[in-house]
DNA sequence: TTTGAAACATAGCCTTGGCTATGTGGCATG
DNA sequence: CATGCCACATAGCCAAGGCTATGTTTCAAA
């Protein structure tokens, strides 16, 4: 039978794996924000992360603060946050990623705006995997063109 | 066109809906975990809470506690948890809406365990409207039976 | 060149959700 | 009926992600 059990994949398993996918949900949320505002307006300042964000601006400089930490982003006081290599890798995955769930969801009947609120929270969970099949699904469904 | 706009729904909205879905999570998690446990093994004591969340006992007793609080479960000490009405409901509602992504995600083509995985975390951003787009597909897809 | 507003940093507080270490109550068994 | 073990409670710690209040820099305009 071809597939090997290896390990049982536990109810607690699962949670692990949700909580983790939480722990990195906000990052890629960030680095995504930052790649746009990089695009749209050329730089990143910590008072507009914290606008798009809808937090105070302490709360986005913490999350910055960790951003540096994690080795995705830099930042000079007064002159902007910048994506790292590692980062701009990030978001540009993240923001592909983001567009096809949001595009799944309008595909098999969620009106567009509803799909976009949800895709914000769906997307940190949905594995290589299920992204694949959401592509397919989506390719599938758009035979000619 | 019928369509009012009322509010733009920022970008700022979005997180703050996918924050406030985070934090209803946990409680979702463990209702329908208690329902369980009571459903298999007609009660559910806090050490098989913990065992199947995959935490430490003192954290399942936090969050049993939070559970209590919010008016979702009761609890007597050595004598186990249980739901209240309320809760019950939640559980009930939870465990269908996790089904139902399951179920979705398969008939799209994402493999069983994979599928489990992600619905873990996907089924708390899952909104009403998308939900029913779920279930529109997957009885789309089972027209005879 | 002064100066004042905006942008940012910093301090201190809260809740949630983890953890370990350790105290205590219930109950079965000897 | 004594007691020891297991289940649970409690205390105390941590990091993340929020917040407000308040200091400090920068920069442009007067
Ligand atoms: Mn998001
Ligand atoms: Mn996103
Ligand atoms: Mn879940
Ligand atoms: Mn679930």
């Amino acid at each position: 039978m071809s597939t090997t059990p290896s390990s049982p994949v536990t109810h607690a398993d699962r949670f692990a794996r949700a909580r983790e996918a939480q722990s990195v949900a906000l990052l890629e949320d960030y680095a995504e924000l930052i790649g746009d505002l990089h695009a749209e307006m050329g730089e990143a300042r910590v008072a507009d992360i914290a606008a798009r964000m809808g937090v105070a601006q302490p709360t986005a400089t913490k999350a910055v603060s960790r951003l540096k930490r994690e080795g995705l982003a830099t930042s000079r006081p007064y002159r902007g946050v910048f994506l790292t290599d590692t980062g701009t890798a990030l978001a540009d995955r993240v923001r592909r990623r983001h567009r096809t769930v949001v595009s799944f969801l309008v595909a098999v009947g969620v009106p567009e705006d509803v799909a976009e609120l949800d895709a914000e929270g769906i997307e940190h969970h949905v594995s290589d995997q299920t992204l694949s099949a959401f592509d397919r699904f989506l390719s599938a469904g758009t035979p000619e063109d």
